[in-house]
DNA sequence: TTGTAGGCGTTATCAC
DNA sequence: GTGATAACGCCTACAA
């Protein structure tokens, strides 16, 4: 019963005693063709019930109308909301995500690398793994002239772009903003510093302090996975200090860390922010419920991966050309809530 | 300079003076090829650096080794959890995933699903968008015998399998909970009723009800799309209320419309559990943050995801019959947490 | 164990 | 405007 053969464009051609070119033609609204024959087409390929085979036309015309999204993992809010921009902006354009994970593992970034190459995507869309040490294995792309738009977690490279935020002005911005609160020992959770956010964030939070004369202290910058585990223990380092070394800030690298650091130490008995004030970084929901709220810089995913992603669809129809902007640096904001506001709490 | 031919099969066995179809073989780790030409030939393909050309390879064997995802939104919690865990097993089994949202939207839905029967997927995930009526648009599907697996917003059909939680008893434990802690006019915020999980969830709520004689009051009921906005309107609709038709308890369909209508009912100077307890459904992250922490269900998203998927595949592998099982049923477990403990905040 | 030949469904290139 | 024909890169009977 089930006829298992596929219903092509020949089907509709010999239907309508016309040549499968035609068809072909008439199917993309291709103006050499009539308006008749075209509507002939259209009507005959519904009422046969066809469906294009997307890689029979692939393997012809050498566009997979595609995208490969790699990131290191999927479920944070940031991400996802990332995605979220991208598939908006693909979606409209009628291009397709092929989504993989990295796990923050370069070998399984290299292996997604190679199955999004495989599945020849028009473009890469790519947010590096923690220990990526270098972009040796987005080699086979740029070889072959495949666009890369790197976002968040970026790498400079001649032949792809960046998308992302101004980390450095960002950091200098938060912790100067503590310094004007008063505080004087401030801590800094940070990421892999291999990573261009978390060295960028690193070096404003340093360069903010050196601005404002005060030391910059090894045993108060702490590199972790910001993690909500990382977090917890990161509290418990503070609290271990001895009282006179005990910062009177913190500055996280992201907002689970944070959230997550004020939590132990509120059970501990500190309380934030007069003992000790706090800021993190990604406005994560989290930092709208955490009490007191968070300070925390804003900037929003889905304008990140809409930029990036609309950025290469243009790049790929030739409006755009990829490699005259070399970085796309989106606004951040600092949202300053109770958790660092000492001045008001003291008063 | 740059060749911009593809390095094909043909372009190894020419160079190796052997055929293309040993060449096909050889890469595919055929036994009938000598272990020694399928040596020559893999080293031979890195040193031309051939990369197979999935598409090409499709077209033959009618397999694109590809899922396809559709969720209503990308950019929650829960989902971000379930796609992780599909990406999971689809990494480990060699496949791809292909992922698209509706935006509870049917018509882009409707869209999607066609996209991916055109990109030919070998099945299909999705779980359902709020005003889905019918699974009409998944026909093609079916007729074609391609494997469609629901999650979470599932549907019964006899060409398919479900993957989610029981609702009905997940949401009877909560509300039964919430009665054992003496609330008697328990207010639910539900979601919209075309989804099971909704229904499920409010039907579930209005059996514990009567099992335990109160009565099931209208006005208690809300449906709303459990937002952000929906919880702080919830809070203001509860404010509202004269004193006497206030509710004692709220079961929430999910954890952010429970903790934005805490956060709006506290700041109204209501206490919780005290003048109103409180209930949500996920285990989100900002349910541990909360103060007090809330009551929730908890069950896994990635385990969702992962078991969805990989059920898929073990069908697509013929090591499963698809139709063997209408339901997969995961547990869910109730998280019970200081704001519905009311006894124990009495005493 | 390997080679030959044809076809998967579409589109590009010429013709007319 | 439309038609013939040859690719695109790979796979798989069948033959050797």
């Amino acid at each position: 019963m089930a006829e298992d053969r596929e219903v092509t464009i020949y089907d509709i051609a010999k239907y309508l005693n016309i040549s499968a070119a035609t068809v072909s033609r008439g199917l993309k609204n291709n103006p050499m063709i009539s308006k008749q024959t075209r509507k002939k087409i259209t009507d005959a390929a519904t009422m046969l019930g066809y469906q294009s085979n997307t890689f029979a036309s692939s393997l012809r015309s050498r566009q997979t109308l595609t995208l490969g999204v790699l990131v290191p993992r999927l479920n944070s809010h940031f991400m996802s909301s990332v995605l979220a921009g991208m598939e908006n902006a693909a979606n409209l354009h009628g291009y397709n995500l092929i989504i993989a994970q990295s796990l923050e593992d370069v070998d399984k970034e290299k292996r997604n690398v190679l199955t999004m190459y495989n599945k020849r995507v028009d473009g890469l869309l790519i947010s590096l793994s923690a220990n990526a040490v270098d972009i040796q294995h987005l080699e086979p792309f740029f070889k072959k002239q495949i666009p890369v738009v790197f976002f968040d977690r970026v790498h400079p490279h001649a032949d792809s772009t960046s998308v992302g935020i101004d980390n450095y002005e960002a950091a200098y911005k938060i912790t100067t903003h503590l310094i004007s609160q008063g505080c004087k020992r401030i801590m800094h959770l940070g990421g892999n510093l291999l990573r261009n956010v978390y060295t960028d964030r690193f070096k404003g939070y340093k360069k903010a302090l050196k601005d404002h004369r005060l030391l910059f202290v090894e045993s108060l910058h702490l590199v972790s996975n910001l993690s909500e585990q990382a977090g917890t223990e990161a509290a418990r380092y503070i609290l271990d200090l001895p009282a006179a070394e005990r910062p009177d800030a913190v500055f996280s690298a992201n907002d689970t860390a944070a959230v997550y650091c004020m939590l132990a130490l509120k059970a501990a008995g500190l309380r934030i922010p007069e003992d000790i004030a706090f800021a993190g970084f990604n406005n994560d929901p989290i930092s709208k419920v955490i009490e007191p709220n968070l300070t925390t810089m804003n900037y929003s995913g889905e304008a990140i991966g809409n930029t990036a992603a609309t950025y290469l669809i243009n790049h790929l129809k030739g409006s755009t050309d990829l490699y005259a902007t070399n970085a796309i640096t989106l606004r951040a904001d600092l949202v300053i809530r109770a958790s660092s506001l000492k001045k008001d709490a003291a008063g």
